[in-house]
RNA sequence: GCGGGAGUAGCUCAGUGGUAGAGCAUCAGCUUCCCAAGCUGAGGGUCGCGGGUCCGACUCCCGUCUCCCGCUCCA
């Protein structure tokens, strides 16, 4: 089957068995937002409480925040999001391709420099250990020439960029002849703006109003609270702070299902330590977050790590972690040495000192900080690939047949078991609810009588429910059941009497995090 | 945002200028009983939405929304 089929069952199968809706499809859907039905809001929930309960339960110097989606508006100025998330696009109409109008104009720039060099060049050899540099780059007509356009270009750009000047950049452009390197032309579109923040108004008059941003990405919101955190917990470094919420991008392109959408879930964690030390912790925290997902079961080949050769402008080293989907290897988890560049913006931008005294070495630094950030609705993405299977199955009267199976590990299942009684009589539909009524307030259970026991048991594998419980005949004179597990559709009579205690042991987390 | 393709029942799809179909799924009843597809019956669609042409539009035209593929972008 080709990979681009499977992922279009994944998409459907997310559909009609309840994980992932389109937001709004009843008024014909809303772009790159989807919403989370009864079966994947349970998986969703489970995904961030394995993540929490590793990094919050499980390390004592790791604590947990939640900060509101409202910022100050001048955090995402000190963030640089501000700058860096709005970028100024122009499409070649010939070629149709899209660039961005500035990089196009510092290609022109360095195009100058290298026009310049390249005289320079050709001196030095000329004249060998005589030459003069800085006399002939100050002199030569050819360097001249070049040196006064480049210089007129660059105030140019620079002016157009500082009054964001749209037309006047794509004039710049226009001007300069700078020509698509595809198509070789000169057709260019209108420069747009666009912006990866969504902002809205905050205070009901319309003078009073303050624009404010939805938070792109729940970072700041940590580095902000450092202090608040830091002196309230008395925390000594190394510690983290760790969060999980909602974050807002105003992608150009978003596309792929939930991989990529406007309205996303992350899970943050930001790790802070003694500058110098930042390299080990960086390496220290990608293996715990490899780890963490290969815990899961699904193959350590399917995972690989993508170092960054081009870094953010806050990083001094950056790493995914990366997982083959069915549309090939991609991003699931960043991990980034950030330095002390958000601190150290934040203390500038708010005047506050945002510092540590370390009694060890007896003096106050900016601490460094590792980030590891998931997004939540890529590791649902990633499970669900991961656990989706169709089989192959023969039947002991050798009937062929296929089932559809999610084998998501026990411990995130939507439903950790179904109840079901053999025969819609004789007092088992009776016993089977007595069961749930036991066992609903640990796990969450649901109740199936309708149709044949076999269908049964295959919708409760579409949902990735790993046991199903089934009461017969015998369960009325023994007070027993059976239990079949999911994976390897085996059966097992126990006690009803054991139920809780052999699921329980199961589904814990405690099942996940043995393996970290 | 550009180019290409698509949108008919919950799902997969058929249909065609003349009152909307199938299979699966759902629900009710019966039957069998430990691995889907037994019997009977029922519900469910203003054919993505809006406009136009026409006596008449799911079908033709225009617009729009959404999805898929490619480009582009990606902290």
């Amino acid at each position: 089957m080709a990979q681009e089929d499977v992922f279009k069952k994944l998409v459907a199968h997310c559909k009609e068995y309840g994980f992932v809706f389109q937001s709004s499809e009843i008024y014909d859907g809303l772009g790159a937002v989807y919403d989370y039905g009864q079966n994947g809001v349970e998986l969703k929930n489970n995904i961030k409480k394995y993540w929490w309960d590793s990094m919050v339960l499980l390390n004592e110097n790791v604590v947990g925040i939640d900060s509101a989606i409202f910022m100050h508006p001048t955090i995402w100025k000190a963030s640089g999001h501000v700058d860096a998330f709005s970028d100024p696009l122009i499409d070649n109409k010939d070629s149709k391709k899209r660039y961005r109008a500035d990089v196009l104009i510092e290609e022109q720039l360095a195009k100058y420099d290298d026009k310049i060099e390249k005289e320079v060049g050709k001196a030095r050899k000329r004249f060998g250990d005589s030459f003069d540099e800085v006399q002939f780059r100050e002199t030569n007509a050819r360097v001249l020439e070049n040196q006064t356009k480049r210089d007129a270009l660059q105030n140019r750009f620079v002016k157009a960029l500082n009054d964001s000047n749209l037309d006047e950049l794509r004039q710049t452009i226009v001007d300069e002849e700078i020509v698509c390197p595809v198509s070789g032309t000169r057709n260019w579109t209108d420069v747009r703006q666009f912006n990866l923040m969504f902002s809205t108004e905050m205070g009901a008059t319309a003078d009073g109003a303050q624009k404010v941003y939805l938070r792109p990405e729940t970072a700041q919101g940590i580095f902000v609270n450092y202090l608040n955190v830091q002196k309230t917990g008395r925390m000594k470094i190394p510690f983290g702070i760790a969060q999980i919420g909602k974050a807002f991008r105003n992608e150009i392109v978003a596309r792929q299902f939930i991989f990529r959408m406007r309205e996303f879930e992350q899970m943050e964690m930001q790790f802070f330590v003694r500058p110098g030390t930042d390299p080990e912790w960086f390496q220290q925290w990608r293996q715990t977050r490899m780890n963490w997902h290969q815990a899961l079961g699904f193959g350590s080949e399917n995972y690989r790590f993508h170092e960054h050769d081009k870094l953010a402008h806050y990083a001094n080293a950056a790493v995914d972690i990366e997982y083959r989907f069915p549309f090939g290897f991609k991003e699931v988890e960043g991990i980034h040495s950030r330095t002390d560049f958000d601190l150290s913006q934040h203390q500038k931008f708010s005047g506050k000192k945002i510092q540590y005294f370390d009694p060890e070495l007896n003096e106050s630094y900016v601490p460094y900080v590792i980030e590891t950030s998931i997004g939540v609705d890529r590791m649902f993405l990633q499970i669900i690939s991961a656990a989706y299977s169709e089989e192959e199955l023969v039947s002991e009267d050798g009937k062929k047949d296929t089932r559809v199976v999610l084998r998501i590990p026990a411990p995130l299942a939507p439903v950790k078991l179904a109840v079901m009684p053999l025969m819609k009589k004789d007092g088992l539909p009776e016993k089977a609810r007595e069961i749930i009524e036991d066992l609903k307030f640990d796990f969450n259970c649901q109740y199936d009588e309708k149709d044949s026991i076999g269908k049964r048991y295959r919708r409760q594998d579409a949902i990735g429910t790993p046991f199903c419980v089934t009461v017969d005949h015998i369960s009325l004179e023994d007070q027993t059941v059976t239990i079949r597990y999911r994976d390897t559709m085996l059966q097992d009579r126990v006690p009803i009497s054991e139920l809780k205690n052999i699921i329980a042991g199961e589904v814990s987390m405690k099942k996940l995090f043995a393996k970290l």
